[in-house]
DNA sequence: CCCTGATTCGC
DNA sequence: GCGAATCAGG
């Protein structure tokens, strides 16, 4: 691969967005994370957002361009900024999961009443899962992870750290368990436990 | 260990 | 110019 016109423009949006030079490099293809941040260097990319806080932009407030050369004005990297793409809906796997919600009923951690807030007026709720429809011992396993649990929060979900959600999304009182996830699944052991159930399983127990 | 960017240097 | 190897760090 070499760096096309439209590659190093696709690099300089990324990288003026704070993208990492990982993440980069995946979108690109055919190059590694080292030929992206070698790349940065030769166009004078570098110095991106100079010193402190990293992660969140700190663009929102239209301070006065100081230094010259700016890499990328704010009006544009907010327009790139609104083309990431949002989180796809989650479909539900061939074994039947479990919503996880149900995870709060399952820890009595204030169950109900969910927070009219969340749910957009009008919004019909998916079939809730009753919590006789888990295998006590799945539940059993769940309530220990959750104890030792990492509580990390959105942005540092990754795809090795169970995404499984706890607590009210409403609230402060909300992270995820974080654990390391087994290869390929998006949550811990645990947690792939009372996701991902046999249909047959979930109707025997059934009430 | 997972990850980050920075630098060097043979190609 | 390129990027693997390496370094330094969270």
């Amino acid at each position: 691969m070499s760096w096309t016109d439209e590659r190093v423009e696709t690099l300089t949006k990324m990288w003026a967005d704070g993208q990492s030079a990982s993440q980069i490099a995946k979108e690109l293809g055919g190059v590694t994370r080292n030929a992206v941040i070698g790349k940065v260097h030769r166009l004078g990319l570098s110095n991106r957002v100079a010193g402190g806080a990293e992660k969140e932009e700190a663009e929102a407030s239209s301070a006065a361009p100081v230094r010259e050369e700016p890499v990328v004005r704010p009006v544009e990297a907010a327009a790139v900024r609104t083309e990431v793409k949002p989180a796809a809906p989650t479909p539900r796997p061939a074994s039947a999961p479990v919503n996880p919600k149900m995870a709060q009923v399952v820890n009595n951690v204030t169950p109900l009443p969910l927070r009219k807030s969340i749910v957009p007026a009008g919004q019909p709720l998916p079939p809730q899962p009753s919590a006789n429809e888990i295998s006590p011992e799945a539940l059993a396993s769940v309530r220990e992870v959750e104890k030792h649990a990492k509580r990390i929060s959105l942005m540092e979900l990754t795809e090795r750290t169970c995404k499984w959600p706890i607590g009210d999304p409403a609230t402060e009182d909300f992270w995820f368990c974080g654990l390391p996830s087994a290869t390929g699944k998006p949550y811990c052991d645990a947690h792939v436990g009372v996701a991902f159930q046999p249909m047959s399983a979930r109707r025997d127990r059934r009430r």
